[in-house]
DNA sequence: GCGCGATTCAAACGAACGTTTTATTCAAAC
DNA sequence: GTTTGAATAAAACGTTCGTTTGAATCGCGC
C-alpha cells in the first residue's frame, strides 16, 4: 500500500545517487515518479526527511539480515570465534543481495546510501550514526574475537577501512571500467563480491598481525 | 601572484568539501575568500571550471611526487620487482604529505577531490579519468610485477579496492570517531597512514594469492 | 446519497542560485 | 598627463529551487 510513497522513494534513490543531495530536485524526482510535486511534502514532510527515508528504506532490511546471519553463525560455533572470512561475508553479501534480486542495472541505492557518509550536513551525520550503530558493536566484537582480540585501535581502524572498501567499491563501481581499461565486466557482481571479500579479509588480517612475532 | 585566484581556490576547496558540488554556492565561496562574486567567472569562467581547478590544484603535485618516487625506487631496484608495501607507501604517503605540511585541521582537499569520484556528472567523470590516467598505468604495472603478474582482473580489482580504501578513509575520516566510540585520536594522521598501508598491502596480497596452491 | 478525512492537483510564493552587465579603480607605458 | 588593458565592484538578470496554498477529487463508513 501507499504506492505513492514507494514510487517517490524509488525515484528519489535514483536521483540522489546520480546528482547528490543538493543536485537532486524535488521536481525531477516527482516527475520521474509520476506524482504531483506536492506529494513529497505531504508524505514525507520535506526533502531532508525524504532523503532519510530513502536511505533507511534499504539499510533497515540489510542490517536486519546481517544481524540474523551473524547470530545464526554464532549459535552454530559453540562459543568459538568465527573465521574472519565468514564474518566479512556476512557483512558484504547482504549489501549485494538486493542488487542481485532486483536485477537492477546499477548501484543507485548504494550510492545514495554512500552519499550520507561523504557530506557534512548534520542530519546526514545523524543518519550515518543511526545506520551504523545498529551493526557496529556486534561485528566489531566478532572481528576482534576472530583476530585474537588485538589492541582496540586495530579493530577500530579495521572497521573503518572495511567500511571504506565496501562503500567505495559500490558507490564508484563504474571506476572498474577505468582501472581495467574496459577489460572487466562491471556487471559481473559475483566476481566483484568475491574479490572484495578477499581484499577485506586480507586487509583485516594484516592489521591484526601488525607488530606480532611470527606465531 | 594572482592572489585572488588562490584565495578563491582555497575557499572553494573548503566549501566543496563541506557541501558538495551543488551545495556549495559561489556567493559563499567568494564571501569566504573576501573577493567580489564576479571574480569566479572572471578568473575561472564558471563553477564547473572552478571545481576542476580546485581538484587539479592538489592532484597535480601529488601525482608528480608519486611518479618521481616510483621512478627513483625502480631505478634503485636493478630490474627486480619492488616489495608490495613499498609501492603502497609511494601511493599513499604523498596524499597525506600536504595535510601534514599545512597542519590543516581536516581533509577538506581530499574530500573535495573525492567528490568527483562519487558523482555522475560528465565533467566529473572526465576529471576523474584525467587525474587517474596520470598514475594508473605505472602503478598497475609495478603492483602486477610485485604480485608475480597474476591474471589481469586481479590487478584491476586490486587497484579498485586500493583506491576505495584510500579515498574513503580520507573523505570519511571523521567516522573514525564513530567506529571507535571516541577512543581514537582522529588527528593522529601518522597512525592512520600506518594502518591504512597495512590494510591495503594485506588486501592486495590476499587477492594475489587467490586460488594459488601454497608456493 | 451524504459526509468526511485522506489524498492529489495546479498554481503561486519567496528565496537563493550562477551568471552577466556596466561602471569604476588601478597600475604601468608612453 | 593621458591612454590602455586588466582587475574589481555593485547591481540586476532570468532561472530554478523547496515549500505552501486552497481547491478538487477520491474512497469508504453510515
Amino acid at each position: 500500500m501507499n504506492e505513492t510513497r514507494t514510487k517517490i522513494i524509488e525515484a528519489a534513490e535514483c536521483e540522489f545517487a546520480k546528482m547528490g543531495y543538493e543536485g537532486a530536485s524535488i521536481r525531477e524526482i516527482t516527475q520521474r515518479a509520476g506524482v504531483n510535486i506536492a506529494a513529497v511534502n505531504y508524505h514525507f514532510g520535506g526533502k531532508e526527511a525524504l532523503f532519510k527515508e530513502t536511505v533507511l528504506y534499504r539499510v533497515r532490511p540489510i542490517n536486519r539480515l546481517r544481524l540474523d546471519l551473524l547470530q545464526s553463525a554464532l549459535d552454530a560455533s559453540e562459543g568459538k570465534a568465527l573465521p574472519l572470512r565468514q564474518i566479512v561475508e556476512i557483512i558484504v553479501r547482504p549489501l549485494f543481495a538486493c542488487h542481485i534480486e532486483n536485477n537492477s542495472s546499477d548501484f543507485s541505492y548504494m550510492r545514495s546510501i554512500g552519499k550520507c557518509f561523504s557530506e557534512e550536513r548534520d542530519f546526514m551525520k545523524d543518519l550515518h550514526r543511526e545506520a551504523l550503530k545498529e551493526v557496529l558493536g556486534a561485528f566489531s566484537n566478532a572481528i576482534s574475537d576472530s583476530l585474537g582480540n588485538p589492541d582496540f585501535p586495530k579493530v577500530a581502524y579495521g572497521m573503518h577501512f572495511l567500511s571504506c572498501s565496501i562503500f567505495g567499491s559500490m558507490m564508484q563501481h563504474t571506476r572498474l571500467d577505468l582501472v581495467s581499461n574496459g577489460a572487466l565486466d562491471i556487471n559481473d557482481v559475483e566476481s566483484l563480491v568475491e574479490h572484495l571479500i578477499d581484499f577485506v579479509t586480507g586487509g583485516l588480517n594484516a592489521i591484526g598481525e601488525r607488530g606480532k612475532t611470527s606465531s
